[in-house]
DNA sequence: TAGGCCATGTAACCGGTTACATGATTAG
DNA sequence: CTAATCATGTAACCGGTTACATGGCCTA
């Protein structure tokens, strides 16, 4: 899933410019399984335009500087539906958490302590944002999607909560053999 | 989360030739939540060697090639140590079956079944690694990982299985707007 | 005998991020 | 007056992948 893709996709949803998708990368509806920078997005952009897949339109704005809008064609919708249309490769995610937690035995429960409060705090705050997404917009597959967001992470949220104490203990254990080694 | 911690963390539960690490990030112990290549593990693993973090030595085997056993050293060791105690990044995750579904307006019903189909399908099997994974090994600290998995993923294919077909139906309408719109 | 697994390694490439450059306006 | 937000863009860098090179053994 490409840059390209990704700003098919959310121009495919609505009119932005550069800053704009930024944002709807970051905050907005994309947010929760994308990412992109400024310093990806612009060179697309003018590379998309130079093909044809979007157009752009300076608009000048009152007081804040000019911005340049671009929607999509419909050579870009084409081109984004043929990329809907392969099958979708498989998830990618790294999480240093689980690394973390694997390893818990190795570190002093505080760190766990900490690393675990961390991601539930993270975890309540996706919750909450995939919440908004979904009361926020009416769009059936976004509702889907959201639905399915809320659920899975719901679950995550849900076993950390109830085994955060056990990880923790790990830690504990870890030390407690280190002081009866000595 | 980068090569170099990932070796780190394989080389901590057992020694590996470069091969055997990343066999162990595809299929082993890691591979629900890792995967790295050969273009990075072999340089990187010199590069470890020469900075004392790891050991490497020759071992001749009959009827295949030579191969060379890291083991980590306990510098290695106080170094990963050292990273596991850095609060850990949010994890990083990108899924385009996501990107589909939330499209799923746009393409054929055939397109959507066969896309959360194959999602279905990668669930169970992911699943069935985790179970094994999960079976394979006693450390406290792996359990407890493994079962995180066991029960988010669980949730997910839940999910996947009782919306499937409303999902499937998305793309239905579209079809039948079009017909409507003829 | 062909293909797959074992096994190590390099070089070219690429997609993306980080940091920088620039500058106006508005809210605190 | 300062910080934040709006807004666009480039250049250097970097972490990683892909593809290639090499070669022996084992299985179908």
């Amino acid at each position: 899933m490409n840059t390209q893709t990704l700003i098919l996709a959310i121009l495919n949803f609505e009119d932005a410019s550069g800053y704009e998708i930024k944002k709807q990368s970051t905050e907005g509806a994309f947010s929760y399984f994308v990412d992109i920078s400024y310093g990806s997005i612009y060179p697309t952009l003018a590379k998309l335009e130079a093909d044809g897949l979007v157009l752009g339109r300076s608009e000048t704005q009152s007081g804040r500087p000019d911005k340049k809008v671009f929607s999509i064609t419909e050579k870009g919708r084409e081109e984004f539906v043929k990329t809907l249309t392969s099958p979708p490769a498989i998830d990618k995610f790294k999480s240093e958490f689980l690394l973390i937690a694997m390893c818990a035995d190795l570190t002093s429960p505080e760190v766990i302590t900490k690393a675990i409060d961390k991601r539930i705090n993270e975890m309540e705050e996706l919750l909450q944002v995939i919440g908004s997404l979904r009361s926020e917009c009416d769009h059936p597959a976004t509702q889907w999607t959201t639905s399915y967001g809320m659920h899975v992470k719901g679950a995550d949220l849900e076993f950390l909560k109830n085994n955060r104490d056990s990880l923790i203990a790990m830690a504990d254990d870890r030390l407690k053999l280190d002081e009866a080694a000595e």
